[in-house]
DNA sequence: AACGATGGTTAAAACCTGTTAAAAAAGGTT
DNA sequence: AACCTTTTTTAACAGGTTTTAACCATCGTT
């Protein structure tokens, strides 16, 4: 699953244009926000893979975006910049929940190596950059290369918002699926339009699986929706 | 939660004491080796969640020893620890494949927030939230994954929020559970709106429970609620 | 017994989701 | 391009879920 997505949130026009030329140089997606406000903003409406912060910025710190974060998502690595180096910062950033600190000035080399290094490791663990194809549950054999939705010989060609859903919730499998994160997935970005543009399709998504009893997309009201089996 | 493991090699036998204690003291299992032979030795004798190296060692430095095992082992997060802070040694520790890079002198609380960024993320990708899905209590019998409620063959469809309460009331069965407790999980934070919403609910699940006379959702009044069963 | 704090109950308000159909956009074909 | 087909979005309404509010009951303390 191709490039990964960063925010980058930088108030210094020169070292922001640097940073963001930079990383897409080296094949990463990202959005240059200038104050705080804008970027929590962003943040919340699109999905990101990691967030580069400088701790000192107008209308909100680095810190505080990062604390708002983190009450809601504490999976999204977040790597902060300062242009102090004071030790008691750099503690509060860890404590808040960020995942690394870097003291300019920095090379580009070693920012790098450092957003290489917690991406591989999230990238493990963070199944919406699994690429697995093919899904099997219930009775069903769904291919998602193919778009194709199969169960006992007849097989339905689905579309690709269809597909493109319905391999999220077999990637969570059992686990709740978070709206938000879906929309920013498959819609990219989370909004009222696309919200009920989802439910429509989690309606004929349920329709097609009605066929098997032991399928059911649950409904987490409020937050998301679960594809269980019980199989 | 079940402590993590660390392999720490450090051949400055001060440096290395006061390691061992400080983690120790956190909560952390640790083993120390005194070179580099040694660590790799015990490292793939035994299994561990983290590794601290320092980079200067005897025997075998810290980036061989790291190189070895990053041969079969692409996951166990490894930090390194080092007296210079020469640049080309941080990159060098990254392209090996280390998760972070300390200079000495450094603090034993920054160090222990790295660790613990690290091993939070690493954490993740456990899977050890094997939790009970399916609850029989009296003569109920709950799915909670299907948001079912049933008894004597008649099936109640339940809210999210009615299962999400119940499954913890199950959780605790016959022990108390904590309102706030039950708040910050189910409802992410305690405040007084919330609180009268979980009585609300309360109210909803003692209507469905009141079928069967032996199971009762107790008061215990300023701290929370049981569910008890007297079969 | 009296008071304040906490919990029970109920119903209305606010909010979110399900469903259907039409409108708009995108994709194919001649 | 003009046409037809399919997919996706928008809209409107119907339902369901959750929160808020008000009022009352009970508990624990003084």
């Amino acid at each position: 699953m191709s490039s990964f997505k960063l925010l980058l949130v930088e108030d210094d026009p020169n070292l922001g244009q640097i940073l963001n030329e930079y990383l897409t140089l080296k094949g990463y997606e990202t959005k240059l926000c200038r104050d705080g406000e804008e970027g929590l903003k962003t943040f919340k409406r699109e999905q990101f893979d990691l967030c580069l912060f400088d701790v000192m910025l107008p209308k909100k710190d680095g810190f505080s975006m990062a604390k708002e974060i983190r009450k809601e998502d504490t999976v999204t690595p977040i790597i902060f910049l300062t242009a102090k180096s004071m030790k008691e910062d750099t503690i509060e950033g860890f404590k808040i929940g960020g995942d690394d600190y870097i003291t300019k000035p920095f090379s580009m080399e070693e920012l790098l190596l450092r957003i290489q290094a917690i991406l591989r490791r999230t990238a493990e663990s963070n199944p919406q950059v699994s690429d697995q194809k093919v899904f099997e549950f219930g009775s069903f054999h769904f291919d998602y290369d193919k778009q194709m939705l199969s169960r006992e010989g007849n097989a339905t060609k689905l579309t690709s918002k269809e597909s493109e859903l319905l391999r999220l919730l077999c990637l969570h499998l059992n686990q709740p699926l978070d709206r938000s994160v879906a929309l920013k997935i498959i819609w990219r970005d989370d909004s009222y339009f696309n919200a009920r543009s989802m439910d429509v399709y989690i309606a004929k998504l349920r329709k097609l699986l009605k066929e098997d009893e032991s399928i059911q997309i649950i409904t987490l009201h409020g937050s998301g929706f679960k594809l269980i089996t019980n199989a």
